[in-house]
RNA sequence: CGGGGUAUAGCGUAGUCCGGUCAGCGCGCCUGCUUUGGGAGCAGGAGGUCGCAGGUUCAAAUCCUGCUACCCCGACCA
């Protein structure tokens, strides 16, 4: 048991600031509310954006880099744009400090402030599309379809590491397109990237499907999402995709000329995931004895350690492991064989389970002596003797296994904490219980803001490809005819 | 941003009510020897302007004021 480790039972959300603490993936800053992504979690941030950036590419997109700086009025022209970021936004109002007049401090140089502020992109959408305008005449430009990777800064009041932090790294994809149908169809074509990301690389199964009004981007015409279930029983949103429309076409004044000589606006979505994701990992599969990784996603796949007295035995032991760590690695395996003399077996176990390494080796003078390697996978803490031929191949399955087993353990859990609700007063007993709720909603905002406000749980979604049913809303008691999913979120 | 709590060595903490050998303990760190199949043992050693800035007092970790950061609850938010 990791020493001094709050369980899940105890306390869900120390457990959660520990562990991102204790397995060194991230701190806190001397920035308030911005935190310091060390080498360890920037490790699985940067796996995670090399698979995500060769889903995009794949799929025909570019990337680019817009500034970081946005004109104060470019933000009042999409109306509800600017009311959903206005009371988030770092605002830049001067460009030079200077020494104060008993030089023992450095201050703002009242004579040096900028004619326009400049927004600390909360977003891009809007320094995107003034640019866009420049770069689309014709439909033969269209579609454009571009991802930027970024910072970005809402100035939050209430910060935790990785799920919500005051800047935070992330992509953003905007994308322009002729016709009404095809960005309906690139929103759609992303949140199957996201989907797919998320099942097969996080091991994070996800509900596809469509914000409510309450829920949507500010400035989009739908927002898709895709949504998690945390071990805790909440809800966290992984991903979003946006059908921007017109709006910000309209405000942008960006229009092509069509085939048939009409000039047109274009159609737009913008989509990202973002560190958040990080988060998502942690809470999708850690235990109570620290991180858990499924293996596509962790930095180091196997940590071998060897056993031994002597320096001799040692020198036997990297003989043996040396071949082995080189078939791994051909295999595209990510090995780290730790001959430290500073620390000892144990501790170093010890460390490896903290950290989520998916599986370690453990090589001793008794396995010299009978060809034989212990194998400990991280998911289900078994450890076995195994003959040490083909053992790169046997490795290289149990990679697979540990990778299928997390991805079933959570869509297991998910369904284990899905409950059909059909009454008010389930409702509100099951929302205490966490998970996620089915139950039908008569589709009016004023509905949902109440039950927020009495339950603190919103609609995190309204699955696509839905069963329709016909029913009552489990508020108001209206018609309704279908279902739709609410919990408490992150 | 409102309410509550916390801040003492790298980490975790005792001491704060009742000012005066109170700056102590555990882990970690350094040196040496013995150890090494689940966080090693013994011996010796280094490390702290008690969050920051003021104030009260002969004397402040301890009392007062302000500030900052973190945690919990709420509001806001994705």
């Amino acid at each position: 048991m990791a020493k001094n480790f709050t369980s899940r039972k105890e306390n869900y959300s120390q457990w959660y600031n520990e562990l991102v603490i204790r397995a060194d993936m991230a701190e806190n800053s001397a920035v308030r509310g911005c935190m310091v992504i060390k080498p360890y979690g920037y490790a699985i941030w940067e796996r995670m954006q090399a698979n995500l950036d060769k889903m995009f590419k794949d799929t025909g997109h570019q990337n680019a880099y817009f500034p970081l700086f946005i004109p104060k009025s470019f933000f009042n022209r999409e109306a509800a744009h600017v009311e959903g970021f206005a009371k988030e936004c770092a605002v830049v109002t001067h460009y030079r400090l200077k020494n104060s007049k008993d030089g023992k401090d450095i201050i703002v140089d009242d004579d040096a402030k900028l004619e326009e502020e400049l927004i600390v992109r909360p977003t891009s959408e809007t320094i995107i599309w003034n640019t866009y305008k420049d770069w689309i005449q014709s439909y033969r430009d269209l579609p454009l379809l571009i991802n930027q990777w970024a910072n970005v800064v809402r100035w939050e009041m209430r910060t935790r590491l990785f799920l919500r932090t005051a800047e935070f790294l992330w992509q953003e994809g905007h994308t322009a397109h002729a016709t009404k149908e095809e960005a309906i169809e690139e929103t759609e074509k992303i949140l199957h990237v996201y989907e797919e990301f998320a099942e097969k690389w996080m091991a994070l199964p996800v509900l596809k499907g469509l914000k409510s009004p309450n829920e949507r981007f500010a400035g989009a015409v739908e927002t898709y999402c895709i949504e998690a279930l945390m071990q805790d029983g909440k809800a966290l949103q992984a991903g979003t995709s946006h059908f921007l429309g017109q709006n910000f076409a309209r405000a942008f004044d960006v229009k092509f000329l069509s085939k048939e000589n009409k000039l047109e606006y274009v159609w737009a979505t913008s989509w990202g995931v973002s560190t958040r994701l990080m988060g998502a990992l942690i809470m999708a599969h850690s235990d109570d004895k620290g991180l858990v990784l499924p293996p596509k996603l962790a930095p180091i796949q196997v940590a071998i350690v060897p056993i031994y007295k002597k320096n001799e035995q040692l020198e036997e032991i990297t003989k043996k492991i040396l071949p082995i760590k080189e078939a791994l690695e051909k295999r595209g395996i990510t090995v780290k064989y730790d001959d430290r003399d500073t620390q000892k077996p144990g501790w170093k176990f010890a460390e490896y389970e903290f950290k989520g390494i998916p599986v370690r080796l453990a090589i001793g003078p008794r396995d010299l002596e009978n060809g034989t390697i212990e194998v400990a996978r991280r998911d289900t803490l078994e450890k076995e003797i195994l003959n040490i031929t083909d053992i790169d191949i046997k490795v290289a399955n149990l990679l697979d296994a540990i990778q299928s087993n997390l991805y079933e353990k959570a869509l297991a859990f998910r369904e284990e904490n899905t409950f059909k609700v059909d009454t008010w007063s389930d409702f509100k007993k099951q929302i205490e219980k966490g998970g996620f709720i089915l139950a039908h909603w008569d589709g009016t905002e004023e509905t949902e803001q109440k039950i927020k406000e009495e339950t603190k749980a919103t609609i995190r979604t309204i699955p696509l490809n839905n069963t329709k049913e016909k029913g009552q809303c489990v508020f108001s008691g209206k018609d309704s005819n279908q279902r739709v999913v609410f919990a408490r979120a992150y």
